[in-house]
RNA sequence: UCCUCAGUAGCUCAAUGGCAGAGCAUUCGGCUGUUAACCGAAGGGUUGUAGGUUCGAGUCCUACCUGAGGAGCCA
């Protein structure tokens, strides 16, 4: 991982040498030196003529120590009237301490206050508890607590994983348009925009721009947002959330299936070896992740219906399950509870899923997708197929399926030039944090969630 | 769109149809090692909105508003 600057040389002032800025993260590499710390007031505990300010500066906290007899008197008065977030300079020498959570702590020197926040209006989150509205009301300052600073480290860990693995094998990443003018897939509701007084809209997918890419390039992958204007209000849903999206020229199930373990198991990995300091904040049992290995266990669809109509018999299910219908909520949460790393569930019954999905040679009543299902119940992560690459079958679908065929004239020339058997798939970034932070919600695992009741902040 | 639950102090929550309460936060005082510190005191209220039942409503009834999480749909 890129290494934090330990240090840079503030602007001296003349005659005097000025200690090194260090961020809280790397304090210990400084150990019996003096520093700068610049950041926020975490917390502040007084025990007489002690004073224990905890000092956050986004990279992590340490406690100051101040005796009224260690510091001029005017610091050690400006401490004392510091007050929760207030913004300052401090500077203390580096001292390991058995007792401090992180290791070390900071015999505080001299203090420079920025900006004091008056009690007449104190800063809103306390160290207590909060209730849901109130703290995603005011997400612009909730994301300065330590455990939704740790979760953003953790996501940008993941998106930087889930692009690196694709870039260092060859992919070239082609990010299609935002607004598009029609339905990619026809089925979800999308977010109107005025396009110069035509209609256009948000994106719901990327997926039919990179097959095209794909036949240009050969292994392509785009990354970015997508938007969904479906009522849901679920812990698993947001309007607006990340997907990414790699396609092959060339490739078949099997072969999506592999790419497709190997790639979480990549991103899995590097956020163990990354962001060990953040799982540890947010309590993650890492243990869980270490099993994110491949290879991943793979069930056709027969096979987890069957499972999951002995689950119902057995009680394990509320409900039954019926052969031939796309799994619900409650089948994906039960099916992935029953593994310790993603299982992939492949070839649908063809009815139930999008209409370019490839059918399966051997037997054409079924697809040749995969939805791969996170462990502890976390559900789908992943959705993807090989693709129909006959345009006579392609325009029977679109047909089928009451597709503006206009609309889809450049998607079928996919098939007229040059067709070949492709396949590819989409990952929503959002469930990914929330599985590897193990989250009972997706709206924390995004700076500013966008979510059916909320475009506030 | 449907189902369920919730709305009382800045925050988290109590209060059998009968005086509006606690902890935290804020302010003041105390404490030389505190870990969401602790101890003492003070200030802080149009109980989501509108109507109804009742001698009396935070509590019961009706409608509405706001939010939550579950279904469906999806990543």
């Amino acid at each position: 991982m890129p290494e934090e600057n330990a240090a840079s040389n503030q602007a001296a002032t003349p005659g005097t040498p000025a200690p090194p800025v260090a961020t809280i993260a790397t304090l210990g590499r400084f150990e019996g030196q003096s520093v700068v710390v610049r950041g926020w007031l975490y917390n502040l505990r007084e025990s007489g003529k002690l004073l224990f300010p905890i000092f956050r500066d986004g990279t992590g906290t340490v406690q100051g120590v101040a005796h009224v007899k260690s510091v001029p008197p005017a610091v050690f008065e400006a401490l004392k009237s510091l007050t929760q977030e207030s913004s300052l300079v401090v500077t203390g020498k580096v001292r390991a301490d058995q007792r401090a959570p992180g290791g070390f702590e900071l015999d505080i020197e001299d203090l420079e206050v920025i900006q004091r926040i008056p009690e007449s209006d104190p800063y809103p989150i306390t160290l207590k508890e909060h209730g849901v509205d109130f703290l995603q009301e005011r997400r612009h300052l909730w994301v300065r607590t330590p455990r939704q600073s740790a979760i953003l480290r953790i996501r940008a860990e993941i998106m930087r994983a889930a692009a690196e693995y694709f870039d260092q094998n060859g992919f070239i990443r082609t990010d299609p348009p935002i607004l598009t003018p029609a339905a990619c897939e026809g089925t979800s509701t999308l977010f109107p925009v005025d396009y110069f007084g035509d209609p256009a809209y948000l994106t719901q997918s990327g997926q039919l721009y990179v097959e095209a890419t794909a036949l240009a390039l050969g292994k392509v992958y785009s990354f970015g947002p997508t938007f969904r204007a479906e009522k849901s209000k679920t812990r698993r849903h947001l309007t607006e959330f990340w997907m990414v999206e790699p396609e092959v020229a060339f490739m078949d199930l099997d072969g999506l299936m592999e790419l497709a373990e190997n790639y979480l198991a990549h991103i899995v990995q590097s956020v163990l070896r990354n962001r060990a300091a953040e799982l540890k904040t947010i309590g993650r049992d890492t243990a869980r992740l270490e099993a994110i290995v491949p290879p991943f266990p793979r069930l056709r669809y027969d096979e987890a219906a069957r499972m999951l109509n002995e689950a119902h018999s057995k009680g394990e299910l509320e409900q039954p399950f019926t052969y031939g219908n796309d799994f619900g909520s409650p089948d994906e949460t039960w099916l992935s509870a029953q593994f310790d790393r993603p299982v992939m569930v492949h070839r649908y019954p063809a009815g139930v899923k999008a209409f370019y999905m490839e059918p399966d040679a051997a037997d054409p009543r079924y697809a040749l997708c995969v939805d791969v299902l996170a462990p502890e119940g976390y559900g789908e992560v992943i959705g993807g197929s090989q693709r129909v690459s006959s345009l006579e079958l392609l325009n029977q679908r679109i047909e089928q399926h009451h597709l503006p065929k206009e609309a889809f004239e450049w998607y079928l020339d996919l098939r007229r030039y040059g067709s070949v058997p492709h396949a590819g798939f989409g990952m929503g970034i959002e469930r990914v944090v929330a599985w590897v932070c193990a989250l009972d919600h997706v709206r924390e695992t995004i700076p500013f969630p966008r979510t059916l009741h909320r475009m506030y902040p």
